[in-house]
DNA sequence: TCAATAGTGTCTTTGAGACACTATCCG
DNA sequence: CGGATAGTGTCTCAAAGACACTATTGA
C-alpha cells in the first residue's frame, strides 16, 4: 500500500479476482512429469489446465497454493516456490483474473498421489509430450516454469526434492539430464557430486540381484548439509529466464 | 483459472485488493539510491514507503507499474521487471492487500526526474542509509529487491541500464562495486568487460580538461549486442536469493 | 571367458584472481 | 621531472570438459 492509495475508499472500486495456479512436477519412470486437470466448462471446455483456485481472504498466497496442492494430489510438506504473477487483462474471458503461479516438486516415491479426487480428469503429462493446446495462458506459464526449474537446478539442490529417499548417483545424473535436456559426462558428474559432499552412503542390504554388472551404491541426502548449502552444479552462459 | 473455480460464482466472493509497488533504483553521485514516499495517513503515518497504487481493472500489472512509475518520477521507457508478489494476510491493517512488486532502473543522466509532484514528500535514499522503519512490509520488499539486483548484476547487462549514455570503464566498475558492495580488481574488470565486447569507443571530443592524469576513454553500449546478449560478469557461490 | 553396468584417474583447456607494469596527462 | 589518473600484461591456481581406464557382477 502506498501514498496514492489513501485517496481512495478501498471498498469503492471494482477488484480483480486473484487465484493461485500450481505447476506440480514429479518424476515418473525417471521422466519429468507435470500434473494437469481437464476443464469441463466454458471457457476452454475440454482443455487441459494447470490446477489452481481462488485465494481466500484469510489465507496467504503460499497457503492457498499448499491447500490447492493438497486438494489435487493429497500431498503435503513439499517444496513450493513462487514463480511469477500473470495479470494480463484478457487472460480469462470471464472476468479480470490475476494469477500468482507457484512451482511444486513432489517426490517420486510418494506413491500416495491420488490424482483423481472427485470426478474430474486429472493426469500426469511428460513435459516432452504436453497437450497441444492448454487453457488460458497456461502454455506460457508452463514454459516459464520449466525454464525456471532448469535454471535453478544448476545452482541449487532442487533436484534432490524429486528423488526418492535412496538413489544411485547415476539416477541423479539421469534426472539432471532429463531436466536440463542434455547429456552429462559420467566422470565429471561423479566428481562434482562427491566434491559437494551432500550425500552419504547407504549401507546396502543386498537382496537377490537380477541385473548383471557391478552392483549399485545407494546414497541418501545428508540432512545436515543439503538444502541449506548452496550447491553449484554448473554455471552456464545460456540461461534465458525472464525476470527470475 | 482452473477446474475448481467453475464451482464458484465469480462475483459472489469477497476479493482482495491488488496493488503494484515499484522499487525505483537510480545512481546519484555514483551511489545507488531508491525512491521512497512519505505517508501522511493512518496506518504508518509519517513512515516512508515504496511508491505504488491499485491496479485498474483494464490495465495489466506491468502497465500499472509503468503508470505508477511515471506518476512518481515522470520517467518512461525504463527497465522494469517483476520482483515478487507479497500476499501475507496481515500485511495491511486496513484490508486484505496483495502487492505485486516491481523493480525499475532509472538512468542516472535522466535529470528530468521530478520527485515531488503534488505536495507529498518524495525522496531518493541511498540504499546504505535507509530510514529506520518503513511502512507495512516494505523493508522486506526492499531487501529482497536489493538482493535481486545484486544477483542479476552478475549474469546480465542490467547495470548498463543505470549508466548515462557515455561512461568510462572505471565508472562502470564503480557501479558494480556499489551494488555488489565489494571492491573489484581493476585489471580483471577491464579484461572481463572488453572480452564481452558489449561496448564501443566514443570518439572523444575533448574539451578543456581540469583533471590531471591520463585522459579517460569514454564508451557507449553497443545497441546491437548488449541487452540481448547474456553477459556473465561473475559466477558466485554465495548468492542466496529467495525464489528468484 | 564376455557382456554389462558401476565407478575412477588424468590430461588439457579455460578462466578467475592477484598484482606489477606501462601510458598519458598536468603542473 | 613527479604525482596522478588510465589502462595493460602476465603469472598462478582451480575448476570444467573430454575420455580412457579400472572394478564387480551374472551368465
Amino acid at each position: 500500500m502506498q501514498e496514492q492509495a489513501e485517496r481512495y475508499d478501498v471498498t469503492r472500486y471494482e477488484r480483480p479476482s486473484v487465484t493461485v495456479d500450481v505447476v506440480i512436477f514429479t518424476l515418473i519412470h525417471q521422466e519429468l512429469h507435470v500434473l494437469l486437470v481437464q476443464r469441463r466448462n466454458w471457457p476452454f471446455e475440454g482443455c487441459w489446465a494447470i490446477p489452481g483456485g481462488f485465494v481466500d481472504m484469510d489465507e496467504s498466497l503460499e497457503w492457498a497454493a499448499r491447500r490447492e496442492l493438497e486438494e489435487e494430489t493429497g500431498v503435503r510438506d513439499v517444496y513450493l516456490e513462487q514463480l511469477y504473477t500473470f495479470g494480463e487483462v484478457g487472460r480469462d474471458p470471464r472476468t479480470r483474473v490475476i494469477s500468482v503461479a507457484y512451482i511444486a516438486l513432489v517426490r517420486a516415491d510418494v506413491q500416495q498421489i491420488r490424482v483423481s479426487e472427485e470426478s474430474h480428469a486429472v493426469r500426469w503429462f511428460p513435459v516432452r509430450t504436453l497437450p497441444e493446446q492448454l487453457a488460458f495462458d497456461h502454455a506460457q506459464i508452463l514454459a516459464y516454469a520449466i525454464g525456471r526449474l532448469r535454471s535453478k537446478l544448476e545452482y541449487t539442490t532442487l533436484a534432490f526434492q524429486l528423488l526418492p529417499e535412496q538413489f544411485s548417483i547415476l539416477e541423479l545424473k539421469h534426472i539432471y539430464e532429463q531436466i536440463l535436456g542434455e547429456k552429462l559426462d559420467k566422470g565429471n558428474f561423479y566428481r562434482k557430486i562427491k566434491e559437494a559432499d551432500l550425500l552419504e552412503e547407504v549401507h546396502v542390504v543386498r537382496e537377490e540381484r537380477k541385473a548383471r554388472g557391478r552392483p549399485t551404491q545407494l546414497w541418501r541426502v545428508r540432512r545436515d548439509r543439503a538444502l541449506e548449502k548452496q550447491f553449484v552444479f554448473r554455471w552456464r552462459e545460456d540461461r534465458l529466464e525472464r525476470g527470475g
